[in-house]
RNA sequence: GGAGAGGUGGCAGAGUGGCCGAUUGCGUCACCUUGCUAAGGUGAUGUACCCGUAAGGGUACCGGGGGUUCGAAUCCCCCCCUCUCCGCCA
């Protein structure tokens, strides 16, 4: 959500912002908020002046007696009748700008790189060399296939497509990745957090997956539910309605959870293997700090780093781009995705994407603190980033690290949370 | 799922139809006082919106939504949440 002062005087921006994010459905709602906002402050002050009689009126009216009282009762009444066509307008109006503002996107920083999709993300910078095998490479689903780690048939069978099962050390691999991912965050000052995986509509609106999102989304209709597709959802809406000190921000959380997609228009597109599946664990940072621009840039950067630290940890070649404006989700205002080498897809593939959205989800989420200086209540910012994402993750973890006979090497920093060893896997080749 | 009790400002907690946008306490801020000093006094202190250059004026908001009434924090209905007891249960 923006500001709709900011938005009536800079019309042009918040269009011109939902062009560069390829929205022009949404850019509409510019105009149509400005012109329902137009109509309602049109209204408003010939409203309140009867409200103001009214109530005037009606205390006039506590201290009158029966009779008195009885010659004032039509005259009332008839100021009554108007009032009642003047609320419903104004509700009406109210409630239709409240769709309007919800429908319009944040506007993409100046840093966002023009384009059409993903394809015309600017790599900002690289890390690591593509590893030279000097055998020939396998990919992810058949080492985990050969080495009983993976299936694909029974979880299909069991739970539809693009679904998998993780067996033995590369269930443990998963969670090892987890876990280090958790204990670095925490090493760095975030709080860890298991959070609620279905949430209200509410939460899923205030974080700006809705509206817009309900395809991706697995619902509980019985109950009103959705499934999480990220934990920044319930983690990004935990202080929603508060009113915080400034001294208790910022508020920095690590969480780890299951994740849900439909995946819904995505068939026939990563269909093999674990890169596009329904259902994945993901460790999220999250941070809510103070309504400052360049506090928030930091961060941004301060998250990406996070990320960049685990990969290089676990010695997998990566690369960082800015994402453009039309990959740039509704809700955000710059994007840092970082993707990971994949020797199975010859390319890098995305396992995190960092964002920042300054105040757009605060003010959904009716997200704020009291500043210190002045004591006004003012909206948060807001910031999230992948640290780990698994299964997706253990495809670099494989390919990567595979030897020649099917066996993988363990990079050091995981060999802690798998007993101490090196290699896991047999040699099956 | 059944029965009951509740949800009020940053927090705690009064308020059962007009004198309530709301007593009081705590917290916070400002000023004052000062060998009772990890103290005392005085005052200020919700959010949003509208009109206004401003000073200022006005309106809405007492969990959310609807209703009764000239008038609702207060009465009625629905929903959400919290607590207690029963049931069920990993």
């Amino acid at each position: 959500m923006l500001d709709i002062k900011w938005l009536r005087e800079n019309p042009d921006a918040v269009r011109a912002g939902a062009m560069k994010k390829r929205l022009p459905d949404r850019a509409a709602a510019v105009d149509q908020a400005l012109q329902l906002d137009a109509e309602l402050r049109a209204m408003l002050p010939a409203l309140d002046a009867l409200r103001s009689e009214m109530k005037n009126a009606g205390k006039e009216m506590g201290k009158m007696t029966p009779e008195q009282r009885e010659a004032f009762l039509g005259k009332q009444k008839e100021r009554k009748v108007v009032m009642q066509g003047l609320e419903e307008k104004e509700k009406q109006l109210k409630a239709d700008i409240e769709v309007q503002m919800g429908l319009i996107p944040n506007v993409p920083d100046a840093d966002v790189p023009e384009g059409r999709d993903d394809s015309e993300n600017v790599e900002v910078r690289r890390w690591g060399s593509v590893r030279d095998f000097g055998f020939v490479a396998r990919p992810h689903y058949d080492i985990g296939e050969a080495q009983g780690w993976l299936d694909f048939t029974r979880a299909s069978a069991m739970a539809g497509s693009r679904n998998y099962i993780l067996f033995g050390d590369l269930a443990l691999l998963q969670d090892a990745v987890l876990r280090y991912a958790v204990d670095m965050l925490v090493a760095r000052g975030f709080t860890p957090i298991d959070p609620p995986l279905l949430v209200r509509d509410a939460a899923m609106f205030g974080t700006g997956f809705f509206p817009g999102g309900e395809e991706q989304t697995y619902r509980c209709e019985k109950d009103g539910l959705n499934l999480i597709g990220t934990s920044e959802v319930p983690v990004t809406s935990l202080h929603g309605g508060e009113l915080m000190a400034e001294d208790q921000l910022p508020k920095k959380y690590v969480a780890r959870s299951a994740c849900f997609r439909r995946e819904a228009g995505t068939y026939g597109k990563d269909t093999r293997g674990l890169y596009r599946v329904h259902q994945f664990h993901k460790v999220e940072q999250v941070i809510l700090d103070i309504n400052d621009k360049v506090r928030s840039i930091q961060h941004h950067h301060d998250i990406v780093k996070n990320a960049e630290d685990m990969l290089q940890a676990f010695d997998l070649p990566y690369r960082v781009v800015a994402v453009c404006g039309g990959d740039l989700g509704v809700p955000q205002a710059m994007k840092y995705d970082i993707e990971t080498w994949m020797p199975s897809r010859a390319n890098y593939g995305e396992t995190h994407s960092a964002s920042r959205f300054y105040d757009y989800q605060a003010r959904r989420l009716d997200l704020r603190y009291r500043q210190k200086e002045g004591g006004k209540a003012t909206f948060c910012h807001t910031l999230n980033n992948t640290v780990a994402a698994s299964p997706r993750i253990l495809i670099p973890l494989l390919e990567n690290h595979q030897q020649q006979d099917g066996t993988v090497r363990l990079p050091a920093a995981l060999r802690p949370y798998l007993g101490g060893r090196e290699v896991i896997g047999r040699p099956v080749w």
